[in-house]
DNA sequence: TAAAGTCCTTGACCCAGATCAATCGCGGGA
DNA sequence: TCCCGCGATTGATCTGGGTCAAGGACTTTA
């Protein structure tokens, strides 16, 4: 159990730099209010794999993503494990005013991410409405994305729950590009069959078999086993049981 | 489709008297913050079964839960329905910012609800940290039952899912009467079958079936179809697959 | 007192997805 | 080059919970 983590020396270092800027809790921030939460920041990297902290444990501090992407999951005592959560770059990790983490992180790729330590940050938070805001915004759509999920655990199929996932990688995939529209979604799946099995509440042999199905049936392509080609998105909505004008909010 | 919601005439009209005065999200106000709430604040009730707003509905108003209870569902086209929030009293409807209704909202018992009109609500919100950190922190926890709720619908059986499920309702009811502890737990099943099953991401055969075997099996006790004796509430949680120690935040 | 709801229970059967198990294939190390 | 190990695939079989169907227990209306 070596300490593989360290503190990232090839971090960005200064915010305005920083790929995250206008998305995170710092988004609404001002200068000056930014120079401020440098000084309670420090970037720490984690290699693909490791666990950035386990539920239960002390945590003295808050963060955004960076780069790369971590998990959210909760264990049950008989090893049974549900994700709830899939943090990509500039969501926010830990709650203000919460002392122990409530969720096992774990870095599913190699990632960095912006720590403010805790105590400071919730001083900060008091004085700062911009960062108060911009945290309700977006734990207002976190809650958003987690009951979108939870239809999909309680209600869908096997082969829509895959379909769903691929939609909304895809999506966020396509939304972080911003390339060409209309042309066919290309994009690499961040997640093992066992992690989607996971975020799913599947297991893996159905994973795999359902992947291997929409494959069959046209609606992916894939490349390897990890690069994914979708001809047609509607198809893809369709199987997902979704609106196929893609009923989700913003 | 007559209307059959009514301006609440019977409804606390003073702040003062309020039920959920310290728990919702005008928790936090001073006198004076009352105040402003007050004069863009207005009742209205609902009958149990009624539909208080449509998903997709515009809404031009957020709202407290003062007393009964609620249901936010979620419904696919093919009539699929997951129930994804509970509102109970003092619980928040709607979001600062948003026109339109995400999810349809029904009244599962008779409910008076204290609105606010939206637009001098999000103006307010802007001016009183108080709401908007009031709001933030209820926000956090709704998230946190949310992913609760998720590891239940992914990951557990019907048996305990019913067993989470009346744990919740359980504790929650012990919360809120602060009677004697001790004691077994004894409490009414708010909702029906059917509304157990849509929350469970189940059918209502299935939690009919299940809630007979833990009748059989001692862990509750029923009288009449809605009222639960629990007679250890550890052994509840056993069968819930919780740790028997209550895993559970706050 | 009857008739008609509404909600709930219970039984019989079936199927989607879990479980158990074998194999594949690729990337990395010696 | 071969081997090893991990992730992925695929097959065979089993089962928890869904589906379909038939009542039962109250409540409301008349």
């Amino acid at each position: 159990m070596a300490t593989l983590e360290h503190i990232a020396d090839t971090a960005p270092h200064d915010c305005a730099d920083c790929p995250i800027r206008h998305r995170a809790v710092c988004a609404r921030c001002e200068p000056g209010e930014l120079d401020k939460l440098d000084s309670i920041k420090y970037y720490r990297s984690f290699e693909a794999g490791q666990t950035v902290i386990w539920s239960g444990d002390p945590m003295d501090f808050v963060a955004s993503v960076v780069s790369g992407i971590a998990t959210l999951t909760q264990t049950m005592e008989d090893g049974r494990t549900q994700m709830v959560g899939l943090l990509l770059p500039s969501d926010f990790v830990g709650r203000p005013g919460r002392a122990r983490a409530a969720y096992d992180v774990v870095a599913t790729t190699d990632i960095v991410m912006c720590c403010f330590r805790r105590k400071p940050f919730e001083e900060m938070m008091g004085r700062t409405p911009h960062i108060a805001q911009r945290l309700l915004e977006m734990t207002l759509d976190e809650l958003d994305a987690a009951r979108e999920w939870m239809l999909v655990l309680g209600r869908k199929t096997a082969r829509e729950k895959i379909a769903s996932l691929l939609a909304i990688i895809g999506r966020r995939d396509a939304a972080l590009h911003m390339g060409r529209r209309g042309g066919p979604l290309v994009f690499d799946l961040p997640l093992t069959r066992e992690a989607m099995a996971d975020y799913l509440g599947l297991t893996l042999e159905t994973v795999s078999r359902q992947i291997s199905a929409l494959k069959r049936d046209g609606v992916i392509v894939l490349e390897g086993k990890r690069r994914v080609t979708v001809p047609d998105m509607n198809r893809l909505l369709e199987e997902a049981g979704d609106d196929s004008d893609g009923g989700l909010l913003a």
